[in-house]
DNA sequence: GAGTGGTCTAGACCACTGT
DNA sequence: CAGTGGTCTAGACCACTCC
């Protein structure tokens, strides 16, 4: 469209080209900026964007003063709402086989091998606005909030959670509220049960968002890469709210997977 | 954490401050760079760099070249996959009451009212590889294309879908075949009806995105948005997958709502 | 054609990383 | 402490919008 050509976009586009085509490998050490600048012969401030544009398209990774290196591209996990079939028929199968997952593997769905829960904190809060709505709680009452953060053993984050049962409704056995009691095996359906409640339909909300600051640090995603985030509310067999989990996943190595079985048609009805 | 403090940050934050309190409100014109520069007492610069920065975080909108916004929030919108059980539902009431939807609505599942669809192209073409898979088809088969986009009365773009069809099954009824006959009222599964073939489910992949150049521009998303992209395929009562749908969205104006009805525990499991 | 946002340069300085 | 990425300034120029 334009005659004059801007340089970064050719550049970048150029340098994408190279690191997509394999002919910089996922891990080697990037071009500093001084060597960008020289090659291509810009600024070195211009140099600096380029860099700065190639992380946010999460083709570089690096922090700020160390070195660039060609990111390596996360590998993309499963979440399917399959899954929640699953969890809930566990509850009644032997301890053994539940016993390798904990509540934060079944919220987040991510895979348990070379996994660390890092954190699990408990508190006894009033709840935010938006959860006493949605567990139809009113004024006085509190509830249990647990919060987790998942990273690798390597140390890049994965996913993070934070679950909201109404207090009166975790204090009828003292085992949920002990931090110390985590990971329980069987998650929180199995958590449900010993205090008598049958989930019946869960319900998630996905919504899609940048991340903060925090959250980019936190999940070694660059600046650029969207959160997915996952509110999931849990029903009881009549309906009634019993649980809120907030979901917080990073966007380029998460893919949701639901399934809607359909009712069949009466069998008159076609042709 | 550091003495020393950056400019931009300050002023972003500043910034973003007053328009999301509503002292700036929407649809307002915004400070120009020189007025920015003026104020805070920084470059012409740095002024434009805060304005860039505003416009990919949301709060300012406006081209290059011409004056700047503050961003009209857009309202956001839902879509459930409890509508594909009212979609098949539909396909067995009266004409009058889906008549009012076409296939693009129900594949969005965005609301109806005030929505102009601009474009329908169908084509008949050779699968793209990983939909050949997904219909499982092999070498010579073909597949009816049908892409969609749509916007909002007042021009801004909403969302668009690309649907692929067996070429042969969809050939069982000339008038699928045919873009002129759009909107079809009742959506895809009641196409697939008049060929006799009933979906027993659908399964929705939920990923993530940030948009090309090409659909940023397309739906009116400024830059720093991320994009939803929905695979729904669906599948006969026979589990073969008949239908792959290709939906993109706006990440900041929808949200995703998925239930998922549990099977009740056999009644003597519970203590 | 005036005004506006966006890009580039050259040079300075800063904070952080990695020895 | 040297090296590196990131930010800021001042000034120039460009492409686009809007009147």
């Amino acid at each position: 469209m334009s005659k004059f050509e801007r340089k970064s976009p050719r550049i970048v586009a150029e340098l994408l080209e190279e690191i997509s085509s394999g002919r910089r490998q996922p891990g080697e050490q990037f071009l500093t900026v001084a060597q960008l600048s020289e090659k291509y012969d810009v600024s070195l401030n211009t140099a600096s964007g380029i860099i700065k544009q190639l992380k946010t398209l999460g083709a570089l990774s690096g922090r700020s003063g160390g070195k660039t290196w060609v990111r390596v591209p996360p590998r993309t996990t499963h979440r399917r709402n399959t899954r929640y079939h699953q969890e809930k028929a566990d509850v009644h199968t032997v301890e053994a086989e539940r016993a390798q997952r904990g509540v934060s593997e079944y919220d987040t769905g991510v895979s348990v091998r070379s996994l660390h829960e890092v954190d699990a904190r408990f508190d006894i809060v009033d709840p935010p606005e938006d959860i006493a709505s949605l567990l139809r709680l009113s004024a006085p009452a509190k509830v249990l909030r647990r919060s987790y953060s998942r990273r690798h053993a390597e140390g890049a984050g994965i996913s993070g959670s934070t679950s909201y049962l109404p207090y009166e409704l975790a204090a009828r056995n003292p085992d949920l509220l002990d931090a110390t009691r985590e990971p329980w095996p069987g998650g929180t359906m199995h958590q449900l049960w010993t205090i008598g409640v049958e989930i019946g339909e869960i319900e998630d909300h996905v919504t899609v968002d940048m991340p903060t600051a925090q959250e980019a640090a936190d999940y070694d995603i660059p600046p650029g890469v969207p959160i997915v985030r996952l509110r999931k509310i849990s029903y009881d067999i009549d309906g009634a709210p019993v649980e809120v989990s907030d979901i917080t996943l990073p966007g380029d190595r998460v893919e949701l997977v639901y399934n809607t079985p359909l009712k069949r048609w009466p069998s008159n009805a076609n042709d």
